[in-house]
DNA sequence: GTCTATATTTCGATAGAC
DNA sequence: GTCTATCGAAATATAGAC
């Protein structure tokens, strides 16, 4: 059913659909799920967990880098996002269990943008009056926006121009760093947190 | 029917229920329409005109803010964006019609948003590296994605972050304008297209 | 476990009275 | 123009044979 999730949605995806496409009859379905909403649940969770499996970056590079490159990352926009399609949909959002599965898919992204520009800034190589957590948001919403703006078109390239006009911003605004080579071995330039 | 394409989108939303919202019967419905897909066609055009009516911003500010400012227009997010809404529908994507008059709407904001970068970039106030065409789709990428982020978590607050994290970086790769101060009554400084 | 009926409701539309 | 009655198909699920 994941397949049909992502393309068709939820409310317009049946059972029988489901039971077509996988070669089954009535009566497997509902001896191994208790109905629909059942296994959309099952199939939600795994388009969730393949979405958010991403290979990692190269860890060695500047944490601004790894940002760029994870947006720079090929998406193929014409489908539209797995996870966020799934929030047009009514039968989904009036779904306590399946919207509280979608929030917390998006939340874990969110911690991941926003622990890594929290490096950048760290590193000296965005501005430090930059909130972490509000690019964070912008990060996931230019991805999200590029996927409408993909399916709106039925091109790629309109969510590719998104990313790259944020990718010229994330350079415009792009910082020397903390200038490692003339870090001392001794303390370095007081930081706030500097205790824990 | 306008309402219910935009809450509940067009293959969720039957024509009993747009009846029953309306309190006609069915006799009226089918002698003014040719069926659903003829009456889904005009409240799709009458939402995307009232989508994209907007009150025009200070004519008299620099572009960069004129930007910032469309930006920051408070938009109910929760409720999703009447238009964008709509690609994640397959029966409204696979419909030519409904599709080209989605994807004209968005071409039309597109537009707008690539003028108003230009000027920017014209007066001095952005990078001229930027180019206008991207930054204008990453701009309606945010507000879109917002939308989606809005709704994955039931709240304003994730459409509102993402606005202001592109806010912010719009601020931080503000630059100082053509010193308009300096501005001599003759020519002044040499620009590319000075005919037409 | 998997299959084939069957039941109930809704969908989108038509027929024909008034 | 607007109404009620009705149709054929699909959605979602249950019943019960094998």
């Amino acid at each position: 059913m994941a397949d049909l999730l992502w393309d068709r949605g939820y409310a317009a995806t049946s059972p029988r659909d489901v039971m077509a496409k996988a070669h089954v009859g009535q009566g497997s379905f509902y001896h191994h799920f208790s109905g629909k909403h059942d296994l959309a649940i099952s199939a939600l969770r795994q388009n969730i967990f393949e979405g958010l499996t991403e290979a990692p970056e190269d860890a060695g590079s500047p944490a601004v880098d790894r940002i760029e490159a994870r947006l720079a990352r090929p998406r193929p926009g014409t489908r539209g996002c797995r996870i966020g399609r799934m929030t047009s949909d009514p039968a989904v959002v009036e779904d306590p269990e399946m919207l509280s599965i979608i929030a917390d898919a998006f939340s874990t992204m969110r911690q991941r943008w926003a622990t890594l520009t929290a490096e950048a800034i760290d590193a000296g190589n965005l501005p430090g009056d930059l909130d972490p957590d509000d690019l964070a948001q912008t990060f996931s919403a230019v991805i999200q926006g590029g996927y409408v703006l993909a399916r709106a078109h039925g091109s790629q390239e309109p969510m590719d121009a998104a990313i790259r006009g944020l990718i010229a911003l994330m350079e415009s605004v792009r910082t020397s760093g903390n200038h490692p080579i003339r870090r001392a071995p001794t303390q370095t330039t007081p930081q706030s947190k500097e205790h824990s």
